[in-house]
DNA sequence: ACCTATTAATAATG
DNA sequence: TCATTATTAATAGGT
């Protein structure tokens, strides 16, 4: 749809590469406004540019509907309404109740792992006598890094946990 | 772009938005496959149907972008190299080992907040024999949920913290 | 940035 | 949901 048509394949000119990203992002999150808006739906988009800037469009927001599809809430409304059903209630508690087990089993873990860590600083500091943390070889400070990366992964999941039973814990409140 | 032009807005009759849901919900994704094709970049659209139920696209997926965007990791080429660049080195590394000192003080303060957590639970299991989570009181849930809520939000800034260490780690390590 | 010839998406219909 | 097609909307290339 311009003056001749083009194979979706990499447009190999950069300069113009970045201007097809810039039309047709534009585009695109029109597109999705307009889904949003004709079918009253929930949409994110995340995009980023040739030059790595990431670029959002989220309706109502992105984070709300990252969150959402990560604890996959289904809610269909397709309300065919079974009165009655089957309690399954004790599921839905011991499914709490394990995810709070699970969660405290978690939080010892990185709390010794946080330990270690407070240690591995104290330890370097120790040797070199008041040495601040840029006096650390390349290799500890590498392997400090990984540390940080690896206990920031687990608090990640342990967030989207505590927001599984933030949401159980809502509703559990009626 | 159809027999007829259309107003953008709530599609009233319900069987008519569920089949525009789905056209349009094609068109965009083919739409944002083409902009990866095109222009060699990554891009994650997640909507929610009429119904609720999840659709997502990702090129090449979708976690892997969303943690990207979480991380916010710019990565511009654009590489206006300017070498020996004013050594402030000394700030940089101040503020890392700041950073530091204050992360491993929360550690301590959040490790105590979930001991916390834990004796709650236990206390109340304690009182009531065996009596899972869905036991608990709705006063004591509440507070539960709040204390939830808190420890959440502290984990958040944390992991900000530690996601401002580990770049700051990067640059270190040259 | 803007223009516009041309292609592509899609609303209505079967 | 699938196919058709009249019509509108997006956009490639040029200025």
């Amino acid at each position: 749809m311009g003056r001749r048509k083009i194979e979706i394949e990499m447009v190999t000119d950069s300069s113009t590469r970045q201007v097809t990203f810039s039309k047709r992002r534009t585009g695109l999150f029109k597109k999705a406004n307009e889904l949003a808006i004709l079918c009253a739906v929930q949409i994110a988009i995340i995009v980023f540019s040739p030059g790595g800037k990431p670029f959002s469009f989220g309706h109502p927001n992105v984070e709300s509907i990252v969150h959402r599809f990560r604890n996959q809430d289904r809610t269909p409304d397709e309300g065919t309404s079974k009165g009655a059903e089957s309690r399954d209630e004790n599921t839905t508690d011991d499914n709490l109740n394990q995810k709070l087990l699970d969660l405290l089993k978690r939080l010892n873990a990185e709390e010794k792992r946080g330990e270690m860590l407070e240690k591995m600083v104290k330890a370097k500091r120790a040797a070199k006598g008041q040495p601040p943390v840029d006096q650390l070889g390349l290799p500890e400070l590498g392997e400090l890094k990984r540390s940080f990366e690896d206990l920031r992964r687990k608090l990640r999941d342990r967030i989207d946990d505590m927001e599984a039973i933030s949401s159980l814990l809502l509703l559990a409140e009626h």
